[in-house]
DNA sequence: ATCTCCATGTCGTGC
DNA sequence: GCACGACGTGGAGAT
């Protein structure tokens, strides 16, 4: 990784295009090829970059002491970066990273209510996790207590989008006289109250779920029996 | 800025769980309190990172060299970095940046089919961009040759989403019996095969923009009258 | 503070 | 490769 902190002027032709004038700005140079541009603040978003990959040409230094660095991907997209005043130019050996590891994504609360789908409702049953349908998978399909089919879509936050989703979901299988009538229940950590009126208006049931009783439910430390 | 190269292990917990095995990283913290971990691939995104407001303390030295960074913010999201063998350790005053200036985005397309609403039809005229309703504007309300409404969203690339918020839009605005019947148009820089047939289906036009003609037909130096 | 929607979203995954 | 959905989405603007 390369680190450079100079007073640069960045252009940006692509998907639109864009332009910074001149100041101190950080730039980094990863070993992917790729080049980001960060101000000193936001943590996350750089105010320019190049994904990788992509190929970084490096000029020579002008009678102004300037150099340019001119970034281009594949798909034409083109950052032009002019650096003046450079206060450091660093190189480090990083290495591969060996990841994240993350713990409480949505993957996990679909696992964990698979395996204890009655927290929806006495007497329920599994069909399957991913159930697959012609415009995608729904996360859980299960049946209730009287058989009939319930198609679950699960969310970490559960906003509109969701409940539209859960939707064209139950607008599609229904069409299934095998499976009609199929209910549907929009279930997540958190509801959000224009989510839950319009799951009410769709006639979908809510279910709000708790990720540290689902957890703990499924840690063989914590049962009783 | 303060720009630090070193070995570390991350912990994060809050809105998930994750955690970072040790490797050799760079640590950004702005001059915002914002603190990221970046690997030395993909440009924009860091491996973790803790966004503002927040507030970083610094540990002691231990027996060991090690140091640790503890970063919350209110919502008691926690960010805990154990750094050692720091290779670099570098601060630099950036300043304040004066910002990204961006030509292409969506605002653009707006402005420019606003000017030029006869794109989408002989005759047509605009009503006005942003138009209000109780869920939100819609981007341009038109009416056609025979006066007729027309609600227009407008997105650089039509997907699913985008119809599904033009179906909600116009659901509302038929509801008004003085605008009804209003007719729906999914303009898009590009529309996804799965956008077509959903707005197909719900009865609304697409209509592809050309962002170069579009704007080619405002620039005043390209006009022959 | 909350809600809404855009984004050069990025990133993984399944086809 | 394309398409779809999740993301600690982040970030900006309006209510």
């Amino acid at each position: 990784m390369r680190i450079v902190i100079a007073h640069c002027t960045v252009d940006y032709a692509g998907r639109l295009s864009s332009h910074l004038p001149e100041a101190k700005r950080l730039l980094m140079v990863k070993a992917d090829g790729s080049v980001s541009i960060h101000a000193d603040d936001r943590a996350y978003k750089p105010l320019n970059w190049m994904s990788p990959p992509c190929v970084l040409k490096e000029s020579e230094r002008d009678e102004d002491g300037r150099v340019i660095w001119t970034v281009t991907n594949k798909a034409g997209e083109r950052l032009v970066i002019t650096l003046q005043d450079v206060e450091l130019d660093a190189s480090h050996e990083l290495g591969v990273d060996p990841g994240l590891q993350k713990d409480g994504v949505e993957a996990h609360l679909q696992e964990l209510l698979a395996e204890q789908i009655e927290t929806l409702g006495s007497g329920w049953t599994l069909v399957r996790r991913e159930y697959p349908t012609a415009i995608g998978p729904v996360d859980i399909m299960a049946r209730d207590s009287d058989g009939a089919h319930v198609a679950v879509e699960i969310k970490r936050r559960g906003e509109i989008d969701g409940v539209e989703q859960l939707t064209r979901y139950l607008e599609l299988l229904n069409r299934d006289p095998l499976l009609a009538p199929v209910r549907g229940v929009f279930a997540a950590q958190e509801i959000k109250p224009q989510a839950r009126t319009l799951a009410a208006d769709r006639g979908i049931e809510c279910a709000v779920l708790d990720y540290e009783v689902l957890r703990g439910m499924d840690d063989p430390s914590s049962r009783l029996f």
